[in-house]
DNA sequence: ATGGTTGCAAACACTTTGCACATGA
DNA sequence: TCATGTGCAAAGTGTTTGCAACCAT
């Protein structure tokens, strides 16, 4: 836990951040999330376990990640925005449009496709989003 | 023209919803549009040719629509919805980050990634977004 | 010391609903 | 006629900002 503590700070530092407990614990939050968060769940997080933190700070604090590339912002059509750790190379997600559920699809080789696209008309892309949208297998029954 | 009136009504009683002056106006401004509207360009449009028609009712007409499959709601991380007509079979987007110019992508068969996925995870899959964030030619200069 | 951070409150943007009235079939 | 659609007003939800106090460096 030292240890992760450590990394933290030390990975704030590295994009001149200064190290405050909020940033620490949203750092972390986001960080060990399996999937990607809404800024009402970090609250809603921070809130049991006693550390407070205005929703407000909460939003300037992943905005500055986002700023920094420390997180990405990600929308699965729920009218807001989620944000996930790290500009995580090329993996996208499933989401079940019954229970919410999210899960991760990994390498979809997209990048052929990015670079016919990038040639055939003259657009620089520098990130994309694939969300796939069904049922998870518990839905289905 | 009148023909095209004739195909919106139509299509709109094909789907067992009353034709309405404000249907066929939105319902006409959505299959124009080469690219995904937001409520409030709606809204615009129709304020400026004199039709009146409240920003509620709209979402609830293009609401309606989204329930019928005739239109399709998607995001481009613009913290805001926009809906494009038809469940336009495999087409996706490009859109610049810098002015926001949209562009169509067409058939980049996601299928096949899809079956796998589906087979591998046991994901049913309904349909997927697939979207291209960069810089558009006029804005790499 | 001091410039970057935070809390609080309030504004904003977009979406959604209640209810009375209007209208298409 | 009457179920359905609409206008108006207001509430919800999520995002964003102003400003004074606070704190990491």
């Amino acid at each position: 836990m030292t240890q992760q503590r450590h990394d933290c700070k030390t990975e704030l530092k590295d994009h001149n951040l200064k190290v405050t407990p909020a940033r620490l614990v949203v750092f972390e939050i986001l960080e060990k999330s399996p999937k990607p968060v809404d800024i009402a769940s970090v609250a809603d997080y921070l809130n049991k376990h006693q550390i407070k933190a205005d929703q407000a700070t909460i939003f300037r604090i992943i905005n500055t990640f986002a700023q920094k590339g420390l997180v990405v912002p990600v929308q699965f059509n729920e009218g807001k925005f989620r944000y996930e750790y790290g500009p995580s190379a090329d993996h996208h997600h499933f989401i079940c449009e019954k229970c919410g559920m999210i899960e991760d699809i990994s390498d979809c080789h997209i990048d052929e496709l990015e670079k016919e696209i990038q040639q055939k008309k003259k657009l620089l892309i520098k990130r994309h989003s694939l969300e796939f949208f069904g049922l998870c297998p518990d839905c289905q029954k």
